[in-house]
DNA sequence: TCCAATTTTAGATTTAGTCTAAGAATGTGG
DNA sequence: CCACATTCTTAGACTAAATCTAAAATTGGA
């Protein structure tokens, strides 16, 4: 029965990355709310309830927490990176017609095939990810919005 | 004995993408070249040689061979696009210290459990990055800065 | 308490990419 | 060949994404 606030120290603790307030904020609505948000929805969303963050020290917290592991950034081609509070390992599938990120269950690569393929290469970390059109979208059901950065209603005092 | 263009008026014909010569352009400079350079150093190289060459032109050129499956996109966080003329199938290698983008040869997914992770998703295509350290910057004798925006803040010797 | 190092901040700046509207090129059918 | 609709290209304005700056605030430790 551990709160939020006793995981997120602990997870600061164990990487070594300083606990800061600005830090916990972010790190705290990303586990709580969506993965998957850009800088930008972090932003709006926690400085409502914290005035006083600047876009910046979203950017700087969000560096941080990649650096040390706690958030894991995904690329995506010719729109705003997204971040993801990684809990667990998984994968992710990207629909090339909305845009939307899914979260795929994890599954291992070929080892020795990725080893022989790396070859001297010092490999910190893998990702695969799968693009195509996701269900929704097949059903035809699409707002067509390949840039879905409008507001989550909701937000709470951390 | 086909030249390049030969080769590149048989892609053009065969993806059915109609081939206008900044297009072509835009294309032959990617095969020539280095590969995952971004829009902006398309545009700059290409446009020395053809004065008359827009960006947006660069950038509609890319899309248009993306979508028609010549050209790959490979989207790197916090940075610009990069753009591949897709040959042959392969995997990436981006360097988290100095930006670099490697090709590694193919190898291929446990397709079982790709297709039970997929669920019901329609996938069309499978993208595999690894991350590191590569050769040079474990050596420590980096000198190239193939990405300068990934260069920022505290970067010593790479 | 004091101090040096770290972090945050607002706003300016740089960089990436899209959009617009007018003109140029293309291809098709006559 | 021409007419004409369609597609493509263009310059530059515009929007969006991310970084930079330098001053102020916060922090942890001596
Ligand atoms: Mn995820
Ligand atoms: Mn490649
Ligand atoms: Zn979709
Ligand atoms: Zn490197």
């Amino acid at each position: 029965m551990d709160g939020i606030r006793e995981k997120l120290q602990k997870a600061f603790a164990r990487t070594g990355l300083r606990r800061t307030p600005q830090r916990h904020d972010v790190l705290a609505w990303l586990v709580r709310h969506k993965r998957h948000a850009t800088a930008e929805e972090i932003y709006e969303a926690v400085n409502r309830s914290n005035q006083r963050l600047s876009r910046a020290t979203v950017y700087n917290a969000l560096h941080a927490l990649v650096e040390s592991g706690l958030v894991r950034p995904v690329a995506v081609e010719g729109a705003a990176s997204r971040f993801d509070s990684t809990l667990d390992r998984h994968h992710h599938f990207i629909c090339d017609r909305c845009g939307d990120i899914e979260d795929l269950a994890w599954f291992d690569l070929p080892g020795k095939a990725m080893q022989a393929a790396a070859g001297g290469r010092a490999v910190r970390d893998v990702e695969i990810t799968l693009h195509g059109t996701c269900e929704r979208c097949a059903r035809g059901k699409t707002k067509h919005t390949p840039n879905p950065s409008k507001t989550r209603g909701e937000q709470k005092a951390c």
